[in-house]
DNA sequence: CCCGGAACCTGAAGGC
DNA sequence: TGCCTTCAGGTTCCGG
């Protein structure tokens, strides 16, 4: 799925296919993907207006305009961005681009929304720190951590406390932690701490290095697939042993998601 | 506040 | 081969 370094991927590489160019036509082909204000009014406002600036914040993704209005993107679960896509069946949205090229936001599920904000801060201030944000210190991720009772791993998903983490890399990180997901958050020791401060930031900047997992839908806005998933050590590893030890990788589901560890290497106690 | 579960969706995978 | 069920998991919302 499109977490931080899908997200960061898309941004970078379509960065300069899109930067400062006009979007002279939207086609909306699947209505309910716009979030607000309506079809009609997002296509009037997005119309004719030059995109000043490609960001993110977390998972999402801003388009900022010269009118002001910041045209705001979530891939969710299926959702990806393709340059000239010849591949239509999934198309969901097409911003038609003054240099000739489209982006297609393709989404079989139709999980993926984009939307009109005034400005980024009113996304942003519901959002916490990144994993690579300067702020994002081992005594922040304690602080956080020792707030909740829930599980470290539904912890790790949240988005107003850490913007970024998935189910995905939530399992990689804890995994390289050697901490069981289920392990209540507020029960870490400072040792455990430190570790899954250095293992989120690990994981994260390799899966960065490698353009992203394709374990679903994902591609890149070329169409190429990312290869972060190729070293992964127990997400979606069901059936595999851990790289570590040798056990096998077991899944359970915590607070409704999937999550595969190590038993051996990632005791409860 | 906290939690569980449903909703949004549809392709893929598994069972029979 | 084909029908049916289940599963996937980011986010929001609703009820207990």
């Amino acid at each position: 799925m499109p977490e931080l370094p899908e997200v960061e991927t898309i941004r970078k590489e379509l960065l300069p296919h899109v930067l400062k160019r006009t979007i002279k036509s939207v086609d909306v082909l699947w209505d309910r993907m716009v979030k607000y204000p309506s079809v009609k009014d997002f296509t009037r406002q997005v119309t004719g207006q030059k995109i000043t600036s490609l960001t993110r914040r977390g998972k999402y993704l801003f388009f900022s305009l010269s009118n002001g209005v910041v045209l705001v993107m979530h891939m969710k679960m299926t959702g990806s961005l393709v340059m000239n896509s010849k591949d239509t069946k999934f198309a969901r949205a097409i911003l038609n681009l003054d240099n000739g090229k489209s982006v297609y936001f393709h989404d079989p599920r139709k999980f993926g929304k984009m939307w009109l904000e005034k400005d980024t801060k009113t996304i942003i201030s519901e959002l916490g720190p990144e994993p690579l944000d300067k702020d994002f210190t081992p005594a922040a991720l304690a602080a956080i951590l020792s707030k909740k009772t829930a599980p470290v791993k539904p912890v790790l998903l949240d988005q107003s406390l850490i913007a970024g983490i998935g189910n995905m890399y939530a399992d990689e990180s804890l995994f390289t932690a050697r901490i069981h997901p289920e392990k209540p958050a507020n029960k870490l020791t400072k040792a455990e701490v430190a570790r899954l401060h250095a293992a989120i930031q690990s994981v994260i900047q390799k899966a960065l290095k490698n353009k992203g997992a394709s374990v679903r839908n994902y591609i890149r806005p070329d169409g190429a697939p990312g290869n972060a998933h190729d070293e992964f050590n127990v997400a979606h590893g069901v059936g595999k042993d851990c790289p570590r030890c040798g056990t096998p990788i077991r899944r359970i589901v915590v607070r409704g998601r999937g999550t595969y560890f190590c038993p051996m290497c990632q005791p409860k106690n």
